[in-house]
DNA sequence: ACCTGAACACCGTTCAAGT
DNA sequence: ACCTGAACACCGTTCAAGT
């Protein structure tokens, strides 16, 4: 894109435009095989050596990139939960939060199952401290909330957000992948799943 | 492993040690970057031209050696429900089926979301014809046996299958890639899911 | 008819060198 | 201090040639 770019005292900047050069290829493209080291560096007007200035390896550009949207996907269910659960709505602040994860992984130009993908090779350092797991922590207090209002069946909390958490990454990885499935609305199959689950209206 | 080889008049039973070869070396390193041209032909003690004899390209193997395996899950579950249905107990086999299809996943050597993986990259010539859908089919009539004989509340059938089926994926592709996260025993969560989302057993 | 040697255009990564 | 040119060992694939 900026073919023409020449730096000098500025520090590291470069290192947000490959960042970004990297989110944008992987939205355009939607295939993990297009996001390559030239490619990455020829969008920002450069060459391939420069990215090794600031990231060892590949591997850690693209977890970076991939640790930023599951930042993203943490925020936008805290953003769904928010108004709910200010005013006492257990059950709904549940169905709001798995929701937001669903339309999430379903407008997710990145392709959500490329960032999971991504984040499998990724995972050989350190335990899994990704927002995904934040994700299934916000779960168990959604659940936990709703026992303690009254809304929803007993039952162990962790056991049931494992479950509800597992249906959910099935629907995200499955439902973009094949949209010619005749995949019933995302809020009916979130109804339904808590219903079900978690006992709740009905 | 075959190093000294040399042939003339067999016909093709080259593209079946291709494919023996390239289902060892996923099985063995569980790993879809380690399957490699070289790798393959070196295994059968050929060079990377004569695989072309018998494959137009890497991802026709590939998806051949995934057909396969997605054809084995099939028997697999196919096998688990036969003996329960055979005496009518709709409930049981419903419950051997989905769990045969967690086993699969939770055992398989080749790794089933390295096989779905696979499947993603291959999908775009013809519909989705593999014996996962024939997974999803024989979902479908589990649950209908179990409307039929009075097991388990009534409602759509394709609905009920699309959330088992989502929620089987998502823990057939989980349970495997996160070992150190605290899974209840794989036949806990199938009595779980069905009994929330068919109403089965209580 | 079946297989090989050598090459193609790629890939991630490294190293010496330029300013 | 920051970036490049040129090369490394790989990859999937092709093409002419050998028996």
């Amino acid at each position: 894109m900026t073919r023409p770019r020449a730096a000098r005292g500025e520090g590291d900047q470069l290192r947000e435009q490959l960042i970004e050069a990297t989110t944008a290829l992987l939205a355009e493209t939607g295939d993990e095989r297009a996001v390559t080291i030239r490619a990455i560096v020829d969008a920002v007007g450069v060459t391939p050596p420069s990215l090794y200035l600031h990231f060892p390896t590949k591997q850690d550009l693209v977890r970076e990139v991939v640790d930023r949207r599951f930042a993203a996907l943490g925020q936008a269910i805290g953003q769904a939960v928010a108004e709910p659960a200010e005013r006492g709505d257990a059950a709904e602040a549940l169905r709001a939060g798995c929701l937001a994860y669903l339309r999430w992984a379903h407008d997710d130009p990145g392709g959500y199952q490329v960032l999971f993908g991504a984040r499998r090779e990724t995972r050989s350092v350190g335990p899994d401290g990704s927002s995904n797991t934040a994700a299934f922590t916000s779960l168990k207090e959604g659940i936990g909330f709703c026992q303690a209002t009254g809304v929803g069946r007993d039952g162990d909390v962790t056991r049931m957000a494992t479950l509800v958490w597992a249906s959910l990454h099935g629907l995200a990885t499955l439902v973009p992948t094949r949209p010619e499935f005749g995949w019933p609305p995302l809020e009916t199959m979130v109804d339904e799943l808590i219903a079900g689950l978690v006992g709740i209206g009905r």
